[in-house]
DNA sequence: CTGTTAGCGCTTTCAA
DNA sequence: TTGAAAGCGCTAACAG
C-alpha cells in the first residue's frame, strides 16, 4: 500500500544493507555494545547511503523515556514580564541545547489537570515545578506519578524534595544590615500581596528576623506589584509612618511607581528616603532608575534547575539536591545614610 | 520485574477492566467508529477509575496524533523582554486551553537541527513560526515535512503561507499621517539594524510610501534596541539633521533611552521633537513614560496565530488564511504641533 | 561479537 | 457493534 519510494528508510532497511541485524545497527549507533570494526564500518556505510536517521519517537517509545521536559509555570496575562522572559529562557535554553524539549505548561486548570494529564500520559520525563507554594498540591501529583521534578523555589516541608531556590533569608540579612550600617532605624518592608508563596513567606520571616538581629523598628506592608500600587503604598508609609526612613520592596516596578511618586512630591531618594528592591529586570531594561536591589539571578537559577533535572534523570549524582541561590546585592543609588530629620514633610 | 503497582495504566488495562477490547477503547476515545451507549459508559468508567490518559507517542507513531505543538522562537539572551513574553504567554494559554501542548523551541543550532528534529519525528502535530525573515529556510523544512505549520509574521513570498501578521504598512501610515496632520516636515525612522525580517523590511518600506502620500522630507536611520542606542542615534540625529521635527522608533526601549537623553539636553518632548514608538510593553509596566504609539497587539495576535493552527488541524475551515492584525494608534503625550523654529540648539 | 524475540502503547485494517 | 492481529520503528533482554 505505502509507496516505497516516499519511505524514509528505517533501522531494518540498514541492517540488511549492511548484512546485519537491527540490533546490530542499533547498538553500533548507541555504542551500548560492542560492535567489531569491520561491521560498524559497513552499517555506517549503509547509514550514510540510505540517508537513515532514528526515528526519535520510536525511540523514545522503545527506550521509555521521552526527551521531553515539562516546566509547570503559570503565566497569568497581566503579570507577564522581564522576570518570567528570563526563567523560561533561562531553563529553555539549557534544555534546548541538551537536546531535551521544553513543554511550557502555564494553564491552571481547576485541579491542575493539565499537569495531571500531562504527567499521566507519560509524555514527560521530568518536570520542573514554578511558582511554589508552601503546601503545593501539585507535589502530590508528581508523587504519586513517580516522576522526577524539581522545584524552582521551596515549600514548607522539603523533606526529600529537590529544589532551586533564592536564599531570600540571606538577600534580606544583606538589605537590613546595609541600611542598618548606614544607619536606619525605621524600615518598612511593602511585601508582595500573595501569601502562601514560599518566597513571599520566607521574604516576610527573614525580614523580621534581621530586623531583630540589628535592633531596628521595621513594619511590613503589603503592596502590589504595579507601579500605581507603589506609589499608593508610599503614600500610606508617608502619611502613617513618617519616621520611616528606609524601605523595601519587592519587585523593581513598585519600587519604580514609589520612586516616582516620591520625586513629584519633591522628596527626595536617598537624601530623605532609602528604598532597595528585589530584582531590577524591568527597571534595568530601560535604564532608567538605579536603585540598590538584590538581583535574583532568576535566569542562571532556572538553568540551574534544568541541569539539575537532566541530571537526575541520567542518574549522575547531584552535588547538592537542595540549592540555595546566593543573590548578588547591588549598591546602587537609592540607598545612603539616614536622614537626621526624618520629618520631611 | 516491572512493578505492577508503579505502572501508568494502559489501554489494555481499561479494556480489560471495561471487559472489551483495546479496538473498542480506542474508538470509544477517538469517536472515528461507533460504540454502544452502555459500552462506552463502562469504557469511560474504566479510564476514570484508572487515570488513564493515553500515551501521545505511542498515538503517533501509529499513525494518529501528539496533541503537540512547536513554537519556534530563537529566544537570545539579551533581547529577551516584556514584549517576547507576551507572544509567549498568548499562545501558550490558548493552547494548553484546548488541551494542546505548547513545546518551546528557543535553540537555534546551525542548519536549524532542532526544529528538523522536532518535525521530522512527528511529535509535532503543528508549528508556529516566530522571527520570520523575508527568505525563510524553516519553511522548506516544514514544507518538506509536509506539517501544518503558521507564521507569526510574512516572507517576501506568501504564497501558500498560513500567517498571523501586523499590518505595519498600515501602522507606518497612521503614524506618518498622525505627524503629517501636526505639520511636521522633516521626520526620521530609526529602524531596527536587523534586516531580512519581514516585519523590518516592511516597516522601511512602508515608512518611505507613507511620507511620499504626505509629502514629507524623510529619512532612515539605523538604531539598536536598548536605551543606550536610542540615546545615541537621537545625539546623532541632533547633530546630523537639525531640522528634524519628529522621530520614530521601532522599539519603546530605544525610544526610552532617547527621551532621557533629550530631557537631559533640555529638548523637550514634544514641544521641540515628536516621538513615536512600535510597542509600549516595557514602558507601560513602568508607566513613566506614555508616548504616542503603536499597539501591535502581541498576545492578542500569537493567540490569533495558535487558534488558527489549531483550527488547521481540526480541518476546520480558516476564516482567513492570511490574517493582518491592524495595530491600534494610540494617541499619547510624545507628540504635538511641528515647533515654528526647529534649530533648538 | 551477533542474532532472535519480545515488547513500548497505540491505531487500523480485516474479519466476524 | 465488536475483536484479533498486524504493524509504527526502535530498544533490550536473552541466547548463542
Amino acid at each position: 500500500m505505502r509507496k516505497n519510494s516516499a519511505r524514509r528508510p528505517t533501522i531494518l532497511d540498514v541492517a540488511e544493507r549492511a548484512g546485519v541485524s537491527k540490533t546490530v545497527v542499533s547498538h553500533a549507533l548507541s555504542g551500548k555494545r560492542p560492535v567489531s570494526e569491520e561491521t560498524r564500518r559497513r552499517i555506517f556505510e549503509a547509514i550514510a547511503d540510505l540517508g537513515y536517521q532514528p526515528h526519535p519517537l520510536a525511540q523514545r517509545l522503545a527506550g521509555g523515556r521521552t526527551g521531553i521536559i515539562g516546566f509547570a509555570y503559570p503565566l497569568v496575562t497581566p503579570r507577564i514580564a522581564n522576570l518570567e522572559m528570563k526563567i523560561i529562557a533561562g531553563a529553555a535554553n539549557v534544555l534546548n541545547q541538551e537536546n531535551y524539549d521544553f513543554l511550557l505548561l502555564t494553564h491552571t486548570a481547576p485541579g491542575h489537570a493539565n499537569l495531571r494529564r500531562v504527567v499521566q500520559s507519560g509524555l514527560v520525563d521530568g518536570v520542573i515545578l514554578l511558582q511554589v507554594r508552601m503546601e503545593d498540591p501539585r507535589i502530590d501529583i508528581l508523587r504519586q506519578a513517580d516522576i522526577p521534578f524539581v522545584l524552582f523555589g521551596r515549600c514548607a516541608d522539603n523533606t526529600g524534595l529537590i529544589y532551586v531556590d533564592m536564599d531570600v533569608e540571606y538577600a534580606m540579612r544583606q538589605c537590613v544590615a546595609h541600611l542598618a550600617e548606614l544607619g536606619h532605624q525605621y524600615i518598612v518592608y511593602f511585601y508582595q500581596d500573595d501569601r502562601g508563596f514560599g518566597l513571599v513567606e520566607r521574604a516576610l520571616a527573614g525580614f523580621a528576623s534581621a530586623c531583630d538581629a540589628y535592633h531596628l523598628t521595621s513594619e511590613t506592608l503589603p503592596c502590589g506589584i504595579s507601579p500605581e500600587a507603589g506609589a499608593a503604598a508610599i503614600l500610606t508609609l508617608l502619611e502613617h509612618h513618617p519616621r520611616t526612613t528606609a524601605v523595601i520592596f519587592w519587585t523593581d516596578i513598585a519600587a519604580w511607581g514609589a520612586y516616582q511618586a516620591l520625586q513629584e512630591r519633591g522628596i527626595r531618594v536617598p537624601e530623605d528616603l532609602s528604598l532597595i528592591c528585589f530584582d531590577r529586570s524591568t527597571v534595568d531594561a530601560l535604564g532608567a532608575f538605579r536603585p540598590t536591589a538584590v538581583d535574583i539571578r532568576a535566569e542562571e537559577s532556572s538553568a540551574q534547575a534544568a541541569r539539575m533535572l537532566i541530571a537526575l534523570l541520567n542518574n549522575e549524582p547531584l552535588e547538592a539536591t537542595q540549592v540555595l541561590i546566593q543573590p548578588y546585592f547591588i549598591a546602587g543609588e537609592s540607598t545612603a545614610g539616614a536622614p537626621t530629620n526624618p520629618s520631611r514633610r
